[in-house]
DNA sequence: GTATGTCAACGATTTTTGTCGTAGATTGTG
DNA sequence: CACAATCTACGACAAAAATCGTTGACATAC
């Protein structure tokens, strides 16, 4: 049992929530071009074919088959999902210490004080909000 | 290839993960004390014993066979471990963004007004030493 | 209308990770 | 000394994840 097991969709494995990471930022897209996107990884057509074909199986991922190239999109904002996979991997990594996962965030790399502001700044709305 | 790659021990993986979380907070074990402190997760003494012996392969551990039974620590300590995998996730699941990771970790549970404190003066400790 | 290209479907295989049974060595006990 | 208990070592198996070849449907171009 890994943690953060909701009774929704399951967790995307890695090469999924690469696959994800295309559709959120690129908006809906075709087998073709989520492969095109994927050009670094070296991974066949197919691959990305069947890939996402069962993703769509297990609630990942929506199709329209409205064109004769089927039109993918996530399911799932990225936000949500975010949420669903930072819970798991705070458990299981850092036995749920917020505090440390922040600071090893912050330690592992150098850090722009842009950056710096931001996280600030996000806690500060954070904060708010849930007050 | 999944980021993170240093030309260090390869991260660990879940089950790895496990082991590791024990031996670093319990200090060095043998593996019948870390079968045992596994005993939620319902898997044999053998298991363990070819996890941590593998584990030893990688250089993810240690071992010491002075005594009949070995004992085994973590090689690398939590902290620098922790780097590493929070780095590699940070840019699996966030594209980099330590803001969105932070923000995600803060939204997806309750948190405290007393871990909240911690993360803030966390950041304010790491902002002082880093500067 | 035949050849060429693109696509989804499907099955099979490979790789990675996790699991465990069995055997042989060593220790302690009656 | 024999017997039971407790180890490590090793190989094999199972499950999950990722990969890809092949086929047939459907277009489009010639």
């Amino acid at each position: 049992m890994t943690a953060a097991r909701d009774n929704e969709t399951p967790l995307p494995t890695e090469a999924e929530l690469e696959i994800l990471q295309i559709l959120w930022s690129h908006g809906p897209q075709t087998v073709r071009e989520v492969h095109e996107a994927l050009h670094n990884r070296q991974t066949g057509y197919t691959t990305v074919l069947k890939q996402m074909q069962i993703m769509t199986e297990k609630g990942l991922l929506k199709r329209s088959e409205r064109f004769r190239s089927h039109v993918y999109s996530a399911k799932q904002n990225q936000e949500r999902t975010q949420q669903r996979l930072v819970t798991d991997f705070l458990q299981r990594a850092f036995s749920g210490s917020a505090k440390n996962l922040v600071l090893g965030a912050l330690s592992a790399r150098r850090v722009s004080p842009e950056e710096m502001a931001e996280i600030k700044q996000a806690i500060q709305k954070f904060e708010e909000e849930s007050k």
